[in-house]
RNA sequence: GGGCGCAUAGCUCAGCGGGAGAGCGCCCGCUUCACACGCGGGAGGUCCCUGGUUCAAUCCCAGGUGCGCCCACCA
């Protein structure tokens, strides 16, 4: 006889018939108008299931199955990300190894085959899904791409102009060489670097010596307009008005006056790069200065007598000439963090060019107050105030990209200049009616939809019966790096184009680490597959133990806690058969009337209790450990061992009740592990446990609290308290016939009891105590007292 | 530089004002008719350090030390 439970092929089956059942849709098995919804974080259209995927779907799932058995109508909306520069990358490295690039085959066959590609091998995550068991409503699956999504976004777009907070303007931004973009601050990613420090003299113009500056960028000094001096700086107080010359290139230059220029680093004195520094951008502009521009959009120099040579090179021609002419001070070897692309870890180049901007003043002053009102709650709290700050302070959103997959953006310029922003597509220009529009080329950033995607998916700006029924939405389950991304847009949005908040609640899920506590990374090495774990020890195992990781911060990635998870689906399996066996053709009746079933009921109930508490609180470890020591301590190793008598003798009432103890055992389960209880409900049911009411409270389930505390005692002593009445009853028939240890170990508990009175006496003799401790806290302390001295009494 | 977090049994972690816990690992004993992914028993801990608050501190506060993650325009 098969004596280990082997999820494999069980887990599949389920997937499919749960979905062919039409069990995953919306709605099913809702017994009530009251919706719960969430919005699955839409992965890459190209990606595939990571460890956080696995995690997120894991604790998104456990919510969705527990309000659908609640009775509530469900929607759990699956979809995909376009993924605009990362999808473009992947596609442009296979153009490459062709020999060929974008801008050789050009826009509409570049278009064309990224679609063609993704109809081949894009939209996988949505079946790596499936086989984690999560209850998505795959038959809603949405892409940002998809002509109604378009319409979204467009639309959004739209009314954004009108409501005047898209504007156009040259400004520095992060530009990818090799992607040949823009990028956002959040898309470029610090790394460490060596670098040297390059200390040059800049000669003043009346002869009297110069001023030495530093920086590690020196072929950028061919685009200086000015060298800056903090006013607080003595060395410099005469420098001030004066003129320098630039080396090289010979400019003349003023020495200007500036807070921002750090007093500490290098010599004091900045040079002023205003087309290829942000800071110096700034200064530039608050000082009136010129930009001027050496380097191109390829990333290599554009600057007379430089042309086409990289910054290596020009860098290395230029610390030449300082040499050549003495002014070269010296260079040091610097440590410092550089921007790259988080994409293709190119070096960012800042360079000033022509970008689209949303204005976020007004669009993020509602999201706040809102925040502040706490009607969005993060969890855990400690990200709350992060999310808000970092709404107070978000600079103006470029959403702008110059690459071609995604959403071009619906403005169209007529040969005179006019521009006409409108969807759909308009056929004249809006000012002089010229039929000559050509569309701006730029694309928006992948976020600006993926902002809408609490709504969109549900149809808008359509007004359909899904947006009416399904918005706002409940809970969105995301990483601590998405929620200046992602979660803050999704406000802002949802209260300007909805009117109203997309979710109440927003789980910021822990970052698992590897098993050494560094990242899980495919450059590192270090990631492990989750369908790893699948393979292994089945979908209710990883589900399991990723819950069970789910607390803290950075936890790290344990195999342990999915082969606890592979264990407890065992030992429910086989006490399942144990039941099963010996209850052939029988019902489940709850009728706890032995004193082991009143207490096996008790306890169940306890759980479901502690279940309805801590899941709404996204306290997900705590359920799982809950259920794990319910199912191994109380219901196999109590309960199971104290019935198998009547079991073995066809005992009906005993099989009926243990039948109908199973039943809501399996429910609270299921939620975490869907597909063993669904298999073994399905041994003695027509119906779906995926669809079946979460038990209601069971009356007379009482309170065994003192029982309980009895039988630890008990266990860990071997020392019998005095108890009375039913109490007593319970105990004697379920605690009792634990082998008790040998009286030996009552001189230790008989010493642990005296230091317990000890200590109560001591506080309750204390005034300060009694005085100021809550009154119930004393009042607890009283029983603790009187119960540890009849304890004692007990047996001595 | 800023933010968040972590330091508790050999390992991974829970607990967070009045009894120091779990899983795994380890030791001993069990082919007991659901389960060796099992059953019974056991060893193992100055709860990072120093102060403070409190009748009482692993738990609260301050400082320190050591880690980790996220974010950031010191050239």
């Amino acid at each position: 006889m098969e004596t280990r439970y082997d999820p494999h092929g069980v887990e599949g089956r389920w997937q499919e018939t749960w979905e062919a059942e039409g069990l995953y849709k919306a709605g099913a098995g809702a017994r009530s108008d009251e919706s719960f919804v969430i919005a699955v974080p839409p992965p890459n259209v190209t990606g595939e299931l990571h460890m956080g995927h696995a995690l997120n779907g894991s604790i998104q799932d456990s919510l969705i199955r527990f309000h659908r058995m609640r009775g509530f109508d469900t929607l759990w909306q699956p979809g995909y990300d376009h993924a605009g520069i990362s999808t473009q990358n992947v596609l442009e490295k296979q153009l490459l190894a062709e020999g060929t690039s974008r801008q050789e085959i050009g826009r509409e066959a570049f278009l064309e085959r990224t679609w063609t590609w993704l109809e081949q091998t894009g939209r996988t995550i949505m079946g790596q899904f499936r086989r984690l068991g999560c209850s998505l409503d795959y038959s809603r699956e949405r892409f940002t791409m998809d002509d109604a999504y378009v319409e979204s976004v467009m639309t959004c777009f739209v009314r954004l102009w009108d409501a005047g907070w898209i504007y156009r303007a040259n400004r520095i931004v992060n530009w990818c060489p090799y992607h040949q973009t823009a990028i956002s601050d959040l898309e470029v990613e610090h790394v460490e670097m060596d670098d040297a420090l390059t200390y040059a003299c800049y000669p003043f113009v009346d002869g009297s010596g110069g001023i030495t500056v530093a920086t590690v960028r020196p072929a950028t000094i061919l685009a200086d307009v000015a060298v800056a001096v903090n006013p607080n700086d003595a060395r410099y107080k005469d420098a001030i008005g004066k003129e320098v010359v630039v080396p090289v290139v010979g400019r003349r230059v003023p020495v200007i006056a500036d807070e921002r220029v750090e007093i500490d680093f290098g010599s004091g004195a900045l040079k002023i790069t205003p087309g290829h520094d942000p800071t110096d951008f700034e200064i530039g502009r608050d000082h009136g200065l010129p930009t001027l521009t050496v380097i191109g959009l390829d990333g290599n120099m554009t600057a007379d007598g430089f042309e086409g040579l990289t910054q290596k090179e020009a860098d290395d021609r230029v610390v030449a000439w300082l040499k050549e002419h003495d002014q070269l001070e010296k260079r040091e070897s610097y440590r410092h963090s550089v921007g790259t692309c988080e994409r293709c870890h190119s070096r960012i180049e800042p360079l000033v060019s022509l970008q689209w901007w949303c204005r976020m003043d007004e669009l993020a002053r509602p999201a706040i107050e809102r925040l502040k009102e706490r009607d969005v709650r993060y969890h855990p709290e400690s990200q709350h105030r992060f999310a808000i700050e970092s709404l107070e302070n978000a600079p103006d959103w470029n959403v702008s990209r110059q690459i071609w997959w995604g959403h071009q953006l619906p403005v169209w310029t007529c040969p005179d200049g006019h521009q006409t922003c409108a969807w759909p597509p308009p056929s004249a220009c809006a000012e002089c009616g010229s039929g000559e529009l050509e569309r701006e080329p730029d694309v928006l950033d992948t976020w600006f939809s993926s902002a809408l995607w609490p709504f969109a998916t549900l149809g808008w700006p359509n007004e359909t019966p899904e947006l009416e029924r399904y918005y706002p939405g409940d809970v969105n389950v995301t990483a601590r790096e998405i929620i200046r991304l992602w979660e803050n847009r999704m406000i802002f949005s949802g209260l300007f184009l909805m009117g109203d908040i997309p979710f109440t609640d927003v789980i910021i899920t822990s970052t698992v680490m590897a098993a050494d506590g560094r990242r899980m990374s495919k450059s590192l090495g270090t990631g492990i597959d989750p369908l790893e774990a699948v393979d292994k020890h089945g979908a209710d195992a990883t589900r399991y133990g990723l819950l069970k990781m789910s607390s803290g911060q950075d936890p790290r990635f344990a195999w342990d806690k999915i082969d606890e998870g592979a264990k407890l689906a065992n030992k429910l399996w086989n006490v399942a058969r144990l039941i099963l066996t010996n209850s052939e053709g029988q019902t489940p009746v709850m009728s706890p009337q032995e004193l082991e079933e009143t207490w096996i009921v008790g306890r169940i109930d306890e759980v479901r209790q502690q279940i309805e508490r801590d899941l709404p609180a996204f306290e997900f470890a705590a359920v799982a450990d809950a259920l794990y020591h319910l199912t191994f301590d109380d219901f196999c190793d109590w309960y199971a061992e104290a019935i198998k008598p009547r079991l073995y003798d066809g005992d009906e009432r005993a099989t009926g009740t243990a039948l109908a103890a199973l039943e809501r055992l399996l429910a609270l389960l299921h939620p975490m592990m869907p597909h063993v209880t669904e298999e073994i409900w399905s041994q003695f049911h027509d119906s779906r446990l995926i669809v079946s009411p979460w038990p209601d409270p069971l009356p007379g389930a009482g309170d065994l609290t003192r029982v309980q505390e009895a039988a630890v005692t008990f266990r860990r002593s071997g020392v019998l308290v005095e108890l009375e009445g039913d109490e007593k009853r319970i105990f004697d028939a379920v605690v009792k016939p634990e082998r008790a240890k040998a009286n030996g170990d009552a001189d230790a508990e008989r010493e642990r009891l005296r230091r317990e009175i000890a200590r109560a006496e001591g506080m309750l003799a204390n005034d300060k105590f009694t005085a100021n401790a809550k009154p119930e806290v004393v009042e607890a302390e009283r029983e603790k007292l009187e119960r540890y001295r009849r304890e004692l009494d007990a047996i001595s």
